[in-house]
DNA sequence: TGTACATCAGTGAACGCGCGTTCACTGATGTAC
DNA sequence: TGTACATCAGTGAACGCGCGTTCACTGATGTAC
């Protein structure tokens, strides 16, 4: 892309030099390394000056980002929770159709995704559902939205089984949610995730 | 309780001067220190060395009893998965009815128990299945053996929806497992559970 | 456009701390004869 | 039953470490005139 303007110059010019002094997008370098040590080692591991270290700064100026280590974690859990957020969007995105078999796959997808997310990141996953980061407020629920928007239209087109519709995303977001965790944790063979999936089929659809 | 023989006596000898030198059960008094600790603070605050002098006891003591930290963890863990066991154990025990309706209670109880004590122990609960502790072999499957007889039981007396038993103890376990570790973190308003309790009834009794 | 100045975003040294673990040791306990 | 000895389960000092956080500072950036 060709810079058309002075902004746009000058914008790639500080992007070039961000490492040099003022660093341009240090709070998100600084929750991106943050995220990268945690995948690796797990968040008990994490080490504010070590983090700061590798993106290349000292590690007083991450307090001019973040009022204390804390605040860096919870950063990195939202990031977490917005990626699989993104994640599930996407995932929709790859299926557009409007018939009744592209809602069960749609329905199904949500599941797949929060799944696979929770293995391929699990110290990542872990962290931003685990002992740091009790969420307080409300967290940010693209990925519950989804579901309950998925639950709707499969309701709607008469593909729930009766009398369940009530309540279902949080018993569904529970199972999917505990089977992740189980399966992190060592205690569910993710062998047995296909059985899984057709039980719950079994359950929801009518 | 009367001393009836020397070994008894020497026994009851042994326990009151457990703090002199020569400790009694030191391992299991770190292990209960601990489990202290960590219900009071999370896993993540707790130090060996302040459980050793908790208990009245030198940071090194613990090495004769534990080979490092870790283990001194994983044994609280263990110790809490089998909390949770007995617990579940004793909710069956108070329910011996042989009818229809009694094993729809015992079924019901386990995950009452389930999500009573993830709530009443949040910590010791994330502790046991979270980060740390990383199950690499079966875990004492107390509890889940005794949701595999409650499913049996029901299914035996018909009282499970036609064609969902197999695998269905997975289900079950993961959504009343996600549920306590959704509600613990603050994701699921604990108001919701008998909602959540009447969906599951219904997925799952015929 | 240039200049004076306020503010912003870094630096690096230092503080103070508690931690896990090791080590040589010693007193208590158990055992063989 | 007494005694000699091995083993067990403690002590306490020390090592070395990395951590979060603060502070006075300074150079870069943005802004008002």
């Amino acid at each position: 892309m060709i810079p058309n303007n002075l902004n746009t110059v000058k914008f790639l010019w500080h992007n070039s030099v961000m490492t040099t002094y003022h660093h341009g997008d240090l709070q998100q370098s600084l929750v991106s390394q943050a995220a990268h040590d945690i995948a690796l080692g797990g968040s008990q591991s994490i080490s504010l000056r070590h983090v700061a270290t590798e993106v290349g700064v000292s590690a007083s100026a991450a307090y001019h980002h973040f009022a204390d280590k804390q605040a860096l974690l919870d950063a990195v859990a939202s990031d977490v929770i917005g990626q699989l957020g993104l994640a599930m969007a996407q995932a929709l995105a790859r299926i557009p159709g409007d018939d009744n078999a592209s809602a069960i796959a749609r329905f199904e997808a949500l599941g797949q995704v929060y799944l696979t997310f929770a293995q391929e990141n699990p110290n990542l996953f872990l962290h931003a559902f685990g002992p740091n980061c009790t969420h307080d407020q409300p967290v940010d629920s693209a990925a519950f939205d989804a579901l309950v928007a998925a639950l709707d239209d499969l309701d709607s087109r008469g593909l729930v089984r009766p009398g369940i519709r009530v309540g279902l995303e949080n018993v569904v977001w529970s199972s999917v949610h505990g089977l992740s965790m189980l399966t992190i944790t060592g205690l569910v063979d993710p062998a047995t995730h296909a059985e899984y999936l057709a039980v719950m089929r079994k359950l929801v659809l009518a």
